[in-house]
DNA sequence: GCACCCATTCTATTGCAGTAGAATATAATG
DNA sequence: CATTATATTCTACTGCAATAGAATGGGTGC
């Protein structure tokens, strides 16, 4: 489950993510709507994402549904971050981004209580 | 200092966090050894780095120094990954790779610490 | 001061993601 | 059915990152 989405199929995916399976015409809707798509453009976008696996359709009225989680495509991605620019370890990234302070108290209170989860 | 390195821009910053200030001729003997490069890519490369200002030149032999740090350049994808895929949000980021298991122990004993430090 | 070699720049090619218009198929309507 | 409208596919264009060959410049030994 290795794929790498780019920037105009994860407009896509994320409509997925969001509403479920949605029919391609809305998936255009949607699209249109949020960041002035024309159709075409859509139904050429949905056609790279099935072609990949990342999602598939249903008939009758064209409905994707979503193959690839959003928690997998952040799982590529941040896997690729990682090996671009932290040496391959996850720990320097969590480390650097704990570095920055530039974390809200509650999400400081939200992590502490996730790491100690752990184990 | 937010300024969007490439890829090819990266493996060129790359060679100057790891061995500092390095004549253009030396940067480009090491990714030609390193992914094979011919010199005038590498040099081609430099230009787009100087003039974007993730670097500067010094005469004579044409040394570069860079004018960002590794960890500007981390922080900068990093936000940008968070933005994409994490709904902006950092700690979803953290919390995800927390979540993912793949680390050792001794990793997550650090990230406690580190975690545990905040405040 | 000339010829040669290497350093550097200039310019061009390629591949691919992103985008959408033209063409076609399918469904709705009278 | 025939006609129109809408859904879907096909094909093409564009911009730009990546890469490098050709052209130029500058230093060095003779």
């Amino acid at each position: 489950m290795a794929i790498k989405l780019f920037d105009s199929e994860l407009r896509v995916m994320d409509v997925l993510w969001r509403e479920g399976d949605t029919t391609a015409k809305r998936i255009a809707e949607d699209l249109k709507e949020q960041v002035g798509w024309s159709k075409t453009t859509t139904y050429t976008v949905i056609k790279k994402c099935l072609d990949k696996g990342a999602i598939e359709r249903r008939d009758p009225n064209f409905v994707c549904r979503p193959l690839i989680t959003r928690e997998q495509a952040r799982e590529f991605e941040t896997t690729e971050l990682i090996n671009k620019l932290y040496d391959g370890a996850a720990d320097q990234l969590v480390a650097s981004i704990l570095g920055r302070r530039n974390l809200s108290p509650e999400e400081i209170e939200r992590l502490k209580r996730l790491v100690e989860s752990l184990e």
